[in-house]
DNA sequence: CTATTATTTGCATACGTATGCATGTCAAGT
DNA sequence: ACTTGACATGCATACGTATGCAAATAATAG
């Protein structure tokens, strides 16, 4: 059915391997056969076959970027800088997505049809990059990683982030402060609550228990913990990442909760969202494409060199001040 | 460095080919053998090279979904479904996202590793559907359609959609209705444009060119709208999408514009996000689910027969009635 | 005009898997 | 015991591309 290179080497009357040859600008055929294949090619609508060529090579120029969440939209947004840059570097890009519940589908990673893995949603007891490991494929994670530093990671420095909107808080008077977190079997979302509650203890602020809700990286992980922590009635609400920030607000709103007159929410990661008007939320973050930059580099340094020395780079975030955080309630009027 | 089938058939002491069928269950196999030979893979934890795979059985059981615009919330939210479906049916996905600018990349979809194609993002003129036709690759288009009804598709019904939202619009008093449109190159911004216009004139209401702001599906094309239309003083404005939406409604909060006081907005899509409570958005829509289903159906069939009739389903949106409408300003009160 | 080298091209084969066909084995039936 | 057949297995090969190597041709020098 295809047009295979046997085709074109038939109609431009010169050998398959010379076809192959010319088509990829190879050094050793003349000038007029590889005007002849070209034409013979065009006409054709030649296009190489990827098994063949994947076969032959050992190679496949794509990269896979597994990613679980594509409805929370750090995703998305990470995957588009990721998409450029390696379309710049000549590398075409599968998204592997799998969703949540089981892991991620060992099989499609390692049958050879990727040179090359970034792991976004890795959890940190999971398996895969062991197995990537193992089995030689060259891979990064991104964002979030495993319990031990022993492979190439590009992440955020959480615990430097949350420190910063912790200070943040309490530095505008925030005593009775809440906390919903995300899962403590992401490294995100553990190194976000003990570095959370580290850091208002360090401050002189304690995080009791009752103050603390717990969920996935979600939006209604956000509306639930608000509705719940709102009974608490604490003058500021740490959330554990900007979807479950957008969760609270949403909460708040039904609740009539007014932001940030009545209560103070922060988030983290600065995605797209955060800066629409509506919300205009207060959260500390990186910039994607930087980050996206930095884990292709680490990854096309491990595909050229499977040796070399395991590279942790750690990106600072910086707290974006918007529109959703401000003096306790109590002590801007007196209301209650 | 991978492990082949030869690698096993060493290992267990039989021939390659004995192994390849012993691995897929097939017919003409000991259940001694068998044995012997699933222990030898699993020991050498042994996965099929997809290449080899592909070049043999010209399959390669993947099916690929193009889509342009994954920070548009739509499109991930309907490559969910559309991913347990396939996975449903023992399909990998493979997500084939271009950005934007250039037409999508022809050569990863025709180059043998798809078996099959989900178009997302077609628009009007795009040349895509026709050079896989032409190559025999099957595909569905789902959403957006080409200008002339040729290829299988699944497709949102625009115009009865837009007629009820106008219904709606038109019902509840207003008389002085805006819009911001989609892209006239996309068949469901084109189809949502006139036949909104269509519609309003028909319930006896105009839509002058002032009245009117056209633009991308995007975030800030509602935001730009919703500026420029306030100008003009409408009591309602029709979106092409729901980001439009969101992005009128985030130009208006930041106007100090109380929705559905001052103004109604409604959108189309019911994407998610549309149903948060900060946004309550009244929009009409299709089941994602179902849409994914039917198209995953088509293209099944597709793949079966090539010469079957094409076929062409059009799914019947729903209004869903939320909190983003409301009788005109005027009409509740006389403030002007 | 021949000898030598540079350049172009084709032949043969490898990559890993799947499958048609032939061979081999064993049990059952005469 | 010999034939028939069912079943299990291996051999050979195809799929499409890329590449080492030899052969052929053209270009250059003597």
């Amino acid at each position: 059915m295809a047009i295979t290179s046997h085709d074109v080497a038939r109609l431009a009357g010169v050998s398959q391997p010379t076809v192959s040859r010319a088509l990829r600008d190879q050094w050793g055929v003349s000038a007029s056969t590889r005007r002849k294949v070209r034409e013979a090619a065009r006409s054709l609508g030649y296009v190489p076959i990827q098994a063949g060529r994947s076969l032959s090579t050992q190679t496949s120029g794509r990269i896979g970027i597994v990613s679980a969440e594509l409805s929370n939209p750090f995703y998305p947004a990470i995957i588009e800088p990721l998409h450029d840059e390696l379309a710049n570097l000549g590398f075409r890009t599968i998204l592997v997505t799998d969703r949540g519940h089981e892991p991620v589908e060992l099989e499609p990673i390692i049958d050879g049809s990727l040179d090359g893995v970034i792991l976004t949603t890795t959890d940190l007891t999971s398996q895969l990059p062991y197995e990537l490991h193992r089995r030689g494929v060259p891979f990064v994670l991104l964002n979030r990683e495993t319990s031990d530093p022993i492979y190439d990671a590009c992440v955020v420095n959480n615990v430097s982030g949350v420190w910063d909107l912790s200070k943040l808080l309490v530095g505008i008077g925030h005593e009775r402060i809440g906390a919903i977190f995300g899962p403590d079997t992401a490294s995100t979302g553990l190194a976000r609550r003990t570095g959370f509650a580290r850091a208002v203890e360090r401050l002189g602020v304690g995080l009791p228990n009752s103050l603390t809700f717990s969920g996935p990286f979600s939006f209604s992980t956000g509306f639930q913990g608000f509705q719940y922590l709102w009974e608490q009635k604490p003058t500021a609400i740490f959330c554990g990442n900007d979807v479950i920030a957008l969760g609270a607000m949403s909460a708040a709103a039904s609740l009539k909760v007014k932001i940030p007159e009545d209560v103070t929410i922060v988030g983290f990661d600065n995605i797209p969202m955060s800066s629409w008007n509506m919300f205009e939320l207060t959260t500390a973050g990186v910039s994607l494409d930087e980050m996206a930059t930095t884990a292709v580099g680490l990854l096309m340094q491990r595909m050229e060199d499977s040796d070399r020395d395991v590279q942790r780079v750690v990106m600072e975030p910086q707290v974006t001040l918007r529109s959703t955080h401000g003096r306790p309630h109590d002590m801007a009027s007196s209301n209650s």
